[in-house]
DNA sequence: ATTTTTATTATCACACATGATAATAATATA
DNA sequence: TATATTATTATCATGTGTGATAATAAAAAT
């Protein structure tokens, strides 16, 4: 989830809510009882709405067993300068140096071994370097295992939803 | 900064909220310039209080050039259970399969390949499953960099502080 | 087909987060 | 030392987030 609506890094709020909800196979009417508020209040949330107080999303929180967190983001690292992302993954490339040039020539290559190993710093930077086509594409090849494929294709098709 | 009270994962939001405001060297009322919104309700944020509104925080965010993010993060994959921490680093011992027998025939090895590697879920599912002595001896490890190893050094320095 | 459960929409009262304002204390500047 | 700036504390009016409630629609269960 990201709250700064210039940049969409996840889902929104209210949509995230509704995953962990589903996930548990609740009703609106069990979360409602396990965070202290109503089902129709629970609905007007996983619907659209935005204007939390910080109060009522720590109680969902809670009763979802996840952690709330919070943070103001200093804008990180450049990503427009390729040799900056290339710095911030190449750790990643155990077994063959990330040459300045992979970035371009095997997108691909480069975004599978980001999304399977990366850290979310890494992962982001990329997703932001090469743009959600490029994401969703690799995330169809076959290094990629199921579970890291299924959370990126329903992470895109929610960014592509939003649009 | 996290907001749920139980975990210590960073700085309460007024104490970021003035570190953030100090690094400009703007003051207070400065900062409720570009913010809309008033030196003492800033003070007050800054001071201790908590409850606030997404809308304040998002508005704050936005004056400070910062992002705001709102995360409901999952509880990391229960550790008890060896077969769920080795199905969930097995993706990084591409070389070897990783057996069962090896969580505890070998830990130095799995930690050193984790730490270099892992990402940062993995990495925290195996720092709770071997515990911190057994993290600072895989940091030692050839195999692992030096940039890890400080890293390391210094997570877990603080971790023994704090006790 | 009927009943039960769940989701959805709408209204409303109330608690409280917020910013405006005033006053005072503390710090920085000239 | 005097003045200006900034921080701090307190009070209060207002807007609004929230949950309770009712009604209805949709989905699931029988």
């Amino acid at each position: 989830m990201c709250d700064n609506k210039n940049r969409e890094l996840g889902q929104p709020i209210g949509a995230r809510i509704r995953s962990l909800r589903t996930a548990r196979d609740w009703s609106l009417a069990e979360l409602a009882k396990r965070a202290g508020t109503s089902a129709p209040t629970l609905h007007r949330y996983e619907s659209g709405w935005d204007r939390f107080e910080l109060a009522t999303l720590r109680k969902i929180a809670s009763a979802l067993g996840v952690l709330l967190e919070v943070n103001f983001v200093e804008e990180s690292v450049s990503t427009g300068a390729p040799a900056d992302l290339r710095a911030l993954i190449a750790p990643l490339f155990w077994d063959r140096e990330l040459r300045p040039a992979d970035l371009d020539q095997y997108p691909d290559w480069v975004l599978e071994r980001v999304l399977m190993f990366g850290s979310r710093d890494q992962v982001s930077a990329a997703r932001k370097y090469f743009g959600d086509e490029a994401v969703a594409k690799a995330a169809g090849r076959r290094g990629v295992d199921p579970k890291t494929r299924n959370y990126w294709n329903t992470i895109l098709e929610g960014a592509a939803g939003a649009s």
